[in-house]
DNA sequence: ATAAACCTGACTAAAATAGTCAAGTATCTT
DNA sequence: AAGATACTTGACTATTTTAGTCAGGTTTAT
């Protein structure tokens, strides 16, 4: 199991934003040179979180983004699921013939997997971006 | 972030087996037929579990495999090592310019990660191969 | 002997990921 | 009005990983 780097770059990106759009809309190249994020894939990553009400854009010269909700009020679960960063861990294919088909079939692992990804989703439910900020302004990064 | 199928198969099968290697070794054919899983497949995977130990291997007609440990002492996180079905959350490159080079310079998120990490590994290292079977058997499966 | 079952390594196809590239549009500054 | 900055979109590609196949073994019970 790991991590994409879309997932990974979103929530740094979102850090990024939370610590320094209070005063003007943050540009995604500052971002890129500050995280090393490449450009073209920061606007793909973007788009998404723009389409889920995540930021906001402004248009123009000093445009950029903001955020669109309080850091307090963004779930790690809201970015990942903007970015399509989905847990997957069960397999439950429609048509196959033993063990995972998920419907009245359940393959004697099922469930566990069930468990995993509700473990792993409270994770991500619990935490925000605020926390995240928080945590890296007291370590000095 | 998703399981692989290699990780999936690894535990149906073991699963299958500490309920059937009571008084023979389990041939790969039945846990195939059992399970749904390629057999070819299945001896990749059971390869690695032999060689860390986790099975052990009868050769020859009414041959097959047994646990070479109590069900009880096997616990996922063993079975994912085994057949390389890590957790992998942090980026860490050795040689990025910015952000994530993982010894002087940590990304913005990588302490978040490492928790990530170990919240995942934890449910792996609590879970045992006999807790799965008991549940396994109490909904009749 | 022979069939069942393990053993091994190489090979391949498909899918997902991580980008890149190109051609825009909107808006601020001068 | 011109130019620069920065968002917007969609298509395209390379790389990597995963999942699975295949071929050719060896061992051992009967
Ligand atoms: S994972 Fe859902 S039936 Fe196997
Ligand atoms: S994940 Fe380790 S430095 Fe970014």
């Amino acid at each position: 199991m790991k991590l994409t780097s879309r997932g990974r770059y979103a929530v740094m990106a979102l850090v990024d934003l939370a610590r320094f759009d209070n005063i003007n809309p943050v540009s995604l190249r500052d971002i890129s040179l500050r995280q090393g994020i490449s450009l073209d894939y920061l606007e793909q990553i973007f788009s998404k979180l723009r389409k889920k009400e995540i930021v906001q854009s402004v248009r123009g010269t000093q445009g950029g983004y903001v955020l669109n909700k309080k850091a307090k009020e963004i779930k790690l679960n809201n970015i990942f699921e903007a970015v399509d960063e989905k847990v997957k861990t069960v397999q439950c294919n429609k048509e196959s013939k033993k063990g995972c088909n998920g419907k009245s079939i359940k393959c004697v692992t099922h469930n566990l997997w069930d468990e995993l990804e509700n473990h792993i989703n409270n994770f991500f439910k619990e935490k925000s971006l605020e926390d995240l900020v928080k945590d890296n302004i007291e370590r000095r990064i």
